[in-house]
DNA sequence: AGCAACATACCAAATGGTCGGTATTAAAAA
DNA sequence: TTTTTAATACCGACCATTTGGTATGTTGCT
């Protein structure tokens, strides 16, 4: 019992951070929404400070950084194909949160990224050494891509891996503002996937 | 006098809204930053809430907005050139803001946009007309880039302008990951150039 | 009995905000 | 011309509430 009234209070503190932001959650919210005790709160963690941070590694580890290394770069398409579904199934982790009727407000996981950042010195080493292999798998992908002749295009490999990766962030980035609830948000990442798809044909059709 | 003071005001809380959030900044904070005391602020404003709303609005209008209508749409490749140039310009306005040493900490627009989300009720609809705006310009110039030839292409106006549109949202969010400073910015911000004019050259030689 | 797993009452500090006061200036009254 | 009035622009002590955090229970199970 004891690691799951831990992990009731993880999940809970991760919606609540997501919604409002680090400075924004109150322990007082905290215990309300986890249906507990500064006690008990206490008893887990040492202070509100080490419960974002679990929460961070948490939501990192288990969330955003879900199989780094486990696409499919057998092409430049498939690829796609595959960063697009595991976006997805990212999604589907938040629905499983089953949010009340008064926590519709969207889950903004930039208010947890930007808190990590400034406050633990450590996560945004980690976050943008993450950023990067992302950058070198996709220029893996690209330049086998070029090799085996499934695109022709003479933009260097970097080009066209930060052409997809901001393409993706921003589209994120909008779903956020837009302030689109998870449904909303599979729907809309449907878009995204045209989107990627275009470049693609680009790609392919880029006589030189 | 009466209206200087209050601009200081204003300026200074700008600053601090955009490195630590509405909930990050105290009265204090405020109070510490202006050099002057809760009197003299009180004075001016009714509320902390009411100087972020006057923040909000003055950010918004006089740097976010810019002259969203007064680009160069005469063709795509002058539009984008025009796009990349007012976004530089916005960069300026805030090294004239002569941060202090221990003000280093960088400038994250998507705090106060966030924040202004969330607490000003008539700010999402602004921000989201405006990003509307934004596409309906770039759909109109990209249209006319198919009619006068200047690119060739058979994605459709939209998945285009999401395209230009996206990139340079993730890009700045990039940026703001890395915790870049001002000049830092600039000196990037030629790198988005060149994913941009690649965008371009791959319309341009999209055969079909 | 003894410990794990909580609950509850409490605390100092920080929070956003108020209110009576004051220095300076300028207009109005003498 | 001098004095009074009055308004602006600002100060800083003070306030109720909330903050993150603690110390001392209480409960149930082995």
């Amino acid at each position: 019992m004891a690691k799951d009234t831990k992990q009731h209070i993880l999940e809970k503190s991760l919606v609540l951070f997501l919604q409002k932001g680090y400075n924004g959650v109150s322990m007082n919210d905290i215990v309300k929404a986890t249906e507990m005790t500064k006690g008990a709160f206490y008893y887990y963690f040492d202070s509100k400070m080490q419960v974002f941070e679990e929460v961070v590694n948490y939501f990192y580890g288990n969330i955003l950084d879900i199989g780094h290394n486990e696409y499919d770069t057998s092409s430049l398409k498939n690829f796609c194909n595959d960063i697009f579904e595991k976006q997805f199934k990212r999604l589907q982790i938040f629905e499983k949160q089953n949010l009340k009727p008064n926590e519709k407000q969207s889950l903004n996981q930039y208010f947890l990224i930007f808190d990590a950042i400034s406050q633990m010195p450590t996560f945004r080493k980690k976050f943008n050494e993450s950023d990067q292999r992302q950058l070198e798998l996709w220029k893996k992908v690209i330049n086998r891509a070029k090799k085996t002749k499934e695109i022709t295009t003479t933009l260097s490999s970097e080009q066209i891996a930060k052409m997809f990766m901001y393409m993706g962030d921003g589209f994120g980035m909008g779903l956020i503002l837009m302030n689109k609830n998870m449904t909303e948000m599979k729907q809309s990442l449907k878009n995204l996937k045209s989107l990627m798809d275009g470049l693609y044909q680009l790609l392919k059709n880029d006589a030189n």
